[in-house]
DNA sequence: AACCTTGGCTAAGTGCCTTAGCTTTAAGGC
DNA sequence: GCCTTAAAGCTAAGGCACTTAGCCAAGGTT
């Protein structure tokens, strides 16, 4: 038996293209295994089990995203860096449409690179904001708002949710627009 | 063997609680069966398969969720029926948690049911959106812009993605004021 | 060269979905 | 009131996915 020579970087790696190929939803140990040229049994000698391997590529497309959206930002402000953002962020699960689904769980407390890559990502967003003036309480609202408009659009596109022909990338493109709006006259949380 | 008298809607109805109880990913033939007092494959005499029944708990879900959103906005307008609405919306995902995410499968082609459910909710959003004198393409743009924020808000909070103690109905509200701005102020598309 | 860790393997068990084919209930016609 | 028959239930069996147990060989370490 000639050894492969896996590793858990490896594995995950291979996992990521598989699931972008497949989805996410099909991404199995089986179908892993037999791309990896390996019987399944093998991969628990580098992945504790499927909702391990869940999780690690959790881990991996959270700090790849986090990565997208803080280079997007940089050197611009205000709705320049709303914009440059959320298209980072939809460009990122067009180009990974497998592991996209993957950054939507939440980080395994006991993986400090996920947490981190959760918290960068989440940096990001509060960055973008502080541009707005927004801070504290009300970053928080508009984070949450943010992540809700963006990953709702994303995740509606990507289940087939948009039937009617009028252009996608135009209806982002109005979102992303009423947000800045929305964000520069953001009421005020007074407690 | 008494008969335990099952047709097509008992068991898409009983699918439907068990759903709410155990969580969407967690609806099985195997529970449902054992559910209803009866052994798995006699399942099959009124539903095709696990992918069928997830179809018809859809239409069902579809149905129920569209007729909240229509009710919530009978009787108000602008950004009253709007803040209805979007409490609608998030109610209905908190009562039924199994259900609402039946809601966001595609309608079935060959079901009219299922489709015109799916109209009537696409309907209520419009209603509401005409308050705010947006039509034609600026009402898709708009209705696409309303769903993603809903839907991706109560996905986050369901997948527990909102880890911070800023209380949640708060910037829900934040949200829908943020959509309530962003709607009066809708940029006109002029293509 | 012997050792031992480790990465591969096969075998076997569980749970779920699905199909095939049998039996019995109970409804409807005569 | 019986007889027929469609439909609703059943058991049996196969497929695919995940998991665990336990064996064996590759290859680095001493």
């Amino acid at each position: 038996m000639p050894r492969v020579g896996l590793n858990q970087q490896t594995v995950v790696r291979e996992a990521a293209r598989l699931a972008d190929e497949v989805g996410y939803q099909q991404l199995t140990l089986a179908a892993l295994a037999s791309r990896l040229g390996v019987a399944l049994p093998s991969l628990y000698k580098h992945v504790r089990g499927a909702d391990a391997l869940a999780q690690k590529l959790s881990a991996l497309a959270t700090a790849e995203l986090a990565n997208e959206l803080t280079g997007s930002a940089v050197g611009r402000a205000g709705g320049d860096a709303l914009r440059a953002m959320a298209d980072a962020y939809r460009d990122y699960a067009h180009r990974h449409p497998g592991r996209y689904p993957a950054t939507q769980r939440v980080p395994d407390p006991a993986d400090p690179e996920h947490v981190e890559a959760g918290e960068r990502a989440v940096g990001a967003i509060v960055a973008v904001l502080r541009g707005y003036g927004l801070t504290a309480d009300d970053a928080v609202d508009a984070a949450r708002a943010l992540r809700s408009a963006l990953h709702g659009f994303v995740a509606l596109e990507a289940a087939g949710g948009f039937g009617l022909p009028r252009d996608v990338d135009r209806s982002y493109h109005q979102l992303v627009a009423g947000l800045d709006v929305a964000f520069r006259s953001w009421p005020t949380s007074d407690t």
